[in-house]
RNA sequence: GCCCCCGUGGCGGAAUUGGUAGACGCGUCCGACUCAAAAUCGGAUGUCGAAAGGCUUGCCGGUUCGAGUCCGGCCGGGGGUACCA
């Protein structure tokens, strides 16, 4: 593509047979920069429609990922704003995180500094890309006056008993000093420093999110705008469980033991099959046991040495170690369980403590057969009774047997039997339990929300008072030796206490980074100076409309995005408890890998096409190709967008993210994708120019071809409509060729005039510059962004006549066109008397004629 | 292991939700324009067959007048998740 000569900076340089996108993509941003066309205004009388996709984080620059989502906002935005609403579509920066960290450490420089810079050449880059946004409202989540708002936030939840501060056990990495989540352990070690991660036990500020357990999994199914799968997920992550949550006597306990056992059971219709209990390593019970017994100590020991990582829990052996305690049966007192110390019991999840019913849990059963412990079977279909259990547990349905009262009832009966009875006796209670734990959100990190709470002696944790937020970091740090800076800077931390004034110190840990993701688009809806939104302006644009992100936030972000704003609906403060009311996930972009014969990767810019085969450019060497994988730096994969941006201009590259894949599925990349891409820009422009010279006349009337092509251009503004309504924008992209094959072949026309206008009116939210231009070029008032969109006539949606299918015996054998809403009598003769079915049917009359209106027709002689 | 999703031409993918499979794009081939190239334009393109016609939506079965679409069972690919009692 050359640059050709321009005659100037017109707008519109009306003989130009090309659309030149590098010198027009930059005027038309220019131009909707100074006239604030984006602008949200919070005051409008217009129906109000929030636009978002998730807010990247400041990683130095964006990725096609980053152009595909932004793109297939930036549609929806643009549509509805043709389309009359107000629309709010934001944009700001998730700032806070490792990476600066890691950067401050490998590069000696500061976070902050780090993060500004990438912000400011990330934020040149999307500009780029002509998206609507409303840039006035950007904001970073490292700005003080963005985290003092959301230390207000947290004080209010402290307020409202909705935080809490407790020992938990955490991943602990003894190289750098830093707990790590879950994510970050990688096969027992951190994924950092490659040192073995210990569990250890820290007081962490959590958020208590369970607290709206049930609600949170409850108003899943209020979300229909969500795809099923991220329900799903949240759904299984959530984990509602009814059962039975009872006491064990414990048998003659001994002095310092407890004389009661708390175990949590989905199954307590399986009761009389119990031959064991056990606690978790952790469980109360095992540190009283382990306090006079070495051989307990060195058996919890062992267990917490073994890692956490999936692949080793996956293998790990079940191990007991017995107490020599034993609990009483609460249906029979004369049986008496033995109770062990078991490493696959879990603390965090019911009591800690369960009963063991090997019988019909395949953990129990493994368990049991170690230690030789019975494993009486107590459900069956009929006819089994007296199968015994081999190597696999039986969980399925049947009646109960060996259980006294319980005997042939069905499972679900005999849990609601067993539960009445523990209730009525005062041993037990029905219960619902929550896989869901409270949210640990300390991190022990510089670069993230200080915790706006002050430690002091005599008072304890004292929130600081809203008077002196923002609590902001410190900038004079150093990054030469890993650790808490906080902790470690000379005088951040000490302050007087707020409530007796002696001295005490700041806590020193951050919030999680998700956190601060949690309420930014309510910040983005409204952003008052001195408080953290303004309820009623929130309301106006919230719940978000349309979300749109990677499925890799499927529950983090999004749980906790919900939790938050529940969390302030309950305090009072906005009046929605879900955020995001549409929900979208886009599929990642791929692209070919390519490998030197030596097996190093390489890029895609290195390998060339020679005939079939693939060649580096730089020694013909033959290159193997290796998997279509999303684009990655360790792969090497990856197409710059600036340099896409430079050579083919950003509709083009706006155009292929939304072409050929639907948009919750990958995108493969490639290089005959975005030439395909660019060239369809121009034959929009050809298209335009065809629309120069405007006939004169009425385009709905016109004879022939010219009422063909205006019934085509209302069937487009009725699809195209529909497509970007639903986000199928690979099928409104189809639609836009059909409309542009069609506008080219016709003839002059009004029609042909009033179908290129729509056509650019109609593309105009995916490919905004070459449609402003040709707007411009047509010599049309205003922007094309603010022209409002075409409506189609329903009456130019159907046709007045149709092509039926005629089918014999279910076989496609002849088509014939007739007057749609033809009676079917007069349907049936017209086809009975087609020669072809003459011949087919021999003239005899069909058994059976099943006519479909205006479709087809099924013969079955 | 459990849960979910997906298998349609050489490729990406359409298919009004049970009614003419393969829209649209990419690629390929033929042709036009050109001194030539690029760009552009016209035509062909699931498959077998000269044609008539047959076959065809991962495989096997079922329901139905009719199945890419619904049901059952396989095979293959992808994702999520896990000692959750």
């Amino acid at each position: 593509m050359t640059a050709e000569a321009d005659t100037g900076a017109s707008a519109a340089a009306g003989t130009e047979s090309r659309f030149d996108p590098a010198q027009a993509d930059g005027r038309w941003q220019a131009r909707w920069d100074a006239e604030q066309t984006f602008r949200a205004d919070s005051s409008s009388p217009k129906p109000k429609t929030m636009v978002l996709e998730m807010f990247p984080y400041p990683s130095g620059r964006i990725h096609m990922g980053h152009v595909r989502n932004y793109t297939m906002g930036d549609v929806l935005a643009r549509a509805r704003r043709m389309q009359g609403h107000a629309v709010l579509h934001p944009m700001g920066w998730d700032a806070f995180g490792m990476p600066a960290e890691n950067a401050a450490m490998e590069r000696k420089v500061h976070p902050g500094d780090w993060t500004r810079a990438n912000i400011a050449a990330m934020r040149a880059q999307l500009k780029r890309l002509g998206l609507a946004i409303d840039w006035s409202r950007e904001f970073a989540t490292c700005d003080p006056e963005y985290y003092g708002h959301e230390q207000a936030l947290f004080l209010d939840l402290f307020e409202a008993g909705l935080v809490d501060r407790r020992d938990a056990w955490v991943n602990w990495d003894p190289v750098d000093n830093t707990v790590l989540a879950n994510e970050q352990v990688i096969d027992g070690r951190g994924w950092r420093s490659g040192a073995p991660v210990e569990r250890r036990k820290l007081t962490q500020w959590f958020l208590k999110i369970t607290a709206f357990a049930d609600e949170l999994a409850a108003d899943l199914a209020s979300l229909d705008q969500w795809p099923d799968k991220v329900r799903l997920m949240q759904e299984n992550w959530i984990g509602k469980s009814r059962g039975l949550r009872f006491t064990f006597a414990v048998d003659a306990p001994p002095s310092g033991v407890p004389a009661s056992l708390d175990v949590f059971t989905t199954r307590p219709d399986t009761l009389f099959g119990a031959s064991f209990a056990a606690v978790a390593i952790d469980h109360p019970l095992a540190a009283t046991v382990a306090a006079g017994s070495p051989q307990a100590q060195a058996f919890i020991a062992d267990c917490r040495a073994t890692g956490t990582a999936a692949s080793e829990i996956e293998t790990a052996e079940k191990k007991g170690f017995d107490t020599g305690l034993s609990v009483v049966h609460p249906l029979d007192a004369s049986r008496r369980l033995p109770v062990f110390i078991a490493n696959f019991v879990l603390m965090d999840y019911g009591t800690g403590a369960i009963f063991g019913c090997p019988a019909h849990d395949q953990r129990d059963l493994d368990f049991a057969r170690k230690y030789m412990l019975p494993v009486p079977r107590v459900v069956a279909l009929p006819g089994e009774e007296q199968t015994p259990i081999g190597d696999e547990a039986y969980t399925g349905p049947g009646r109960i047997i060996n259980s006294q009262f319980l005997d042939g009832l069905e499972v679900e009966a005999a849990k609601a039997e067993v539960i009445a009875r523990a209730e009525a006796q005062g041993w037990g209670q029905g219960t619902t339990v929550f896989r869901l734990r409270d949210w640990g959100v300390s991190r022990q990190r510089y670069w993230g929300t200080p915790i706006p709470i002050i430690h002091c002696e005599a008072c304890g944790a004292v929130p600081v008072p809203k008077a002196d937020l923002p609590v902001v970091l410190p900038e004079d740090v150093t990054f030469d030796k890993p650790g808490k800076l906080l902790d470690i800077h000379p005088t951040w931390k000490h302050v007087p206490c707020p409530k007796c004034g002696k001295p005490a110190v700041r806590e020193t840990d951050t919030l999680d980074t998700f956190v601060d993701s949690s309420w930014y688009f309510i910040r983005f809806a409204s952003q008052p100076a001195d408080r953290p939104f303004d309820r009623a302006e929130a309301e106006s644009w919230l719940p978000v409309a349309q979300y749109i992100g990677g499925v890799e936030h499927a529950i983090l972000h999004l749980l906790y995005s919900r939790f938050f704003t529940r969390a302030l609906a309950h305090m009072g403060q906005i009046g929605i408890t879900e955020p995001f009311k549409g929900l979208f996930t886009q599929g990642m972009v791929t692209h070919e890998t390519y490998r030197s014969a030596a097996g190093e990767w390489l890029e895609p810019g290195a390998v060339r096409k020679q005939g079939d085969a693939l060649v580096e450019v730089a020694t013909g060497a033959p290159v193997d190709l290796g998997r279509i994988e999303k684009m990655s730096k360790s792969k090497k994969n990856v197409v710059d967008p600036d340099a896409i941006l430079d050579r083919y201009g950003a509709d083009a590259a706006r155009w292929f993210m939304l072409s050929d894949s639907p948009p919750e599925r990958d995108l493969q990349w490639s290089l005959a994708g975005i030439e395909g891409a660019a060239r369809f820009v121009q034959r929009l422009w050809r298209v335009a120019l065809l629309a120069k010279d405007p006939a004169t006349g009425d385009p709905g009337s016109e004879p022939g071809a010219g009422e063909a092509l205006t019934r085509l251009t209302h069937k487009a503004i009725d699809g195209i409509t529909n497509d970007i309504d639903k986000l199928q924008f690979n099928k409104a992209v189809a639609r836009a060729y059909e409309l542009s094959n069609a506008i080219e072949k016709a003839a002059p026309s009004v029609a042909r005039t009033e179908a290129a206008h729509t056509l650019l009116r109609l593309v105009a939210p995916m490919v905004p510059h070459v449609a402003e231009e040709a707007w411009a070029m047509l010599g049309q008032p205003g922007l094309i962004a603010d022209a409002p969109w075409p409506v189609a006539d329903p009456a130019l949606l159907v046709d007045d006549e149709v092509t039926y299918a005629v089918q014999v015996n279910g076989k496609l054998r002849e088509t014939v066109v007739l007057p749609k809403g033809l009676p079917r009598a007069e349907v049936e003769a017209a086809v009975m008397a087609l020669p072809r079915i003459q011949e087919l049917t021999a003239g005899a009359p069909p058994k059976k004629l099943i006519v479909v209106p205006d479709r087809l027709v099924n013969i079955v002689p």
